[in-house]
DNA sequence: CAGAATCCTCCGCGATACTG
DNA sequence: CAGTATCGCGGAGGATTCTG
């Protein structure tokens, strides 16, 4: 599992929500997380179909994040030794075990577009 | 609004999923809504006492993420002019409108306590 | 195609001390 | 009680270059 983000969780019962907050925390983990839900049934993502879903991220980054998501067990990685070398993404099952999560932080972020509305102001 | 912790999104469809994990992200954001959404009904907390619920949060990081809270609409600080000093913290329309989000969030850290299990190996 | 290796910058966060 | 004010570090994350 990566590194612990921050060293101690302060346990009442909102440490599951901080815990699983560090979890998906790192700048593109929520967006690749994404990206590979979307692609149903299955959905398999090689290197650089991720890297054409978010024009914004380095390989460095992009490989980064995708290395601890592996090593937190969401996502697993397959090598096919074949040339041009070929790596397909695809979610574990713990992985799909966090798609309520995904979709709720989406369907906020749809709903919320960015700036507060005046019917939230109170 | 607090300042933009990343600089652009890369908005395909999966913005929506990064733009709310920036917004709740920061240490103790989580675990702050938490704790305000717990407080039924109209759930109002005291510095003092939100301090209590996190024993290893710093006066600092608190005051700090109540602030970016407030700044983003999600937290009202109401301050009563008094000896000593009382200030309160509730959530706004918005800030309720997380709540299925924080669940979700909670939901998965409770179920999948921390580590991987067996059967989710794969 | 899918990366590894380096270098470097910025700022999130903590520790500590002081205050109306 | 509910903050501010300073100081400093560690590490997340960006830019760039090279490779099997």
């Amino acid at each position: 599992m990566a590194r612990i983000r921050h060293r101690s969780l302060d346990c009442s019962p909102g440490c599951a929500v901080e815990a699983t907050l560090q979890l998906i925390d790192g700048k593109w983990k929520g967006v690749i997380l994404y990206h590979l839900l979307a692609e149903a049934p299955d959905g398999a993502l090689r290197f650089n179909g991720l890297r054409r879903r978010m024009p914004n991220v380095t390989q460095r980054m992009l490989t980064n994040q995708l290395r601890e998501l592996e090593a937190d067990g969401f996502v697993h990685r397959t090598v096919y030794a074949e040339v041009p070398p070929r790596v397909e993404y695809r979610l574990t099952a713990r992985g799909r075990s966090l798609e309520p999560v995904i979709r709720a932080l989406k369907a906020w972020g749809d709903a919320h577009a960015a700036l507060p509305t005046e019917t939230e102001a109170a």
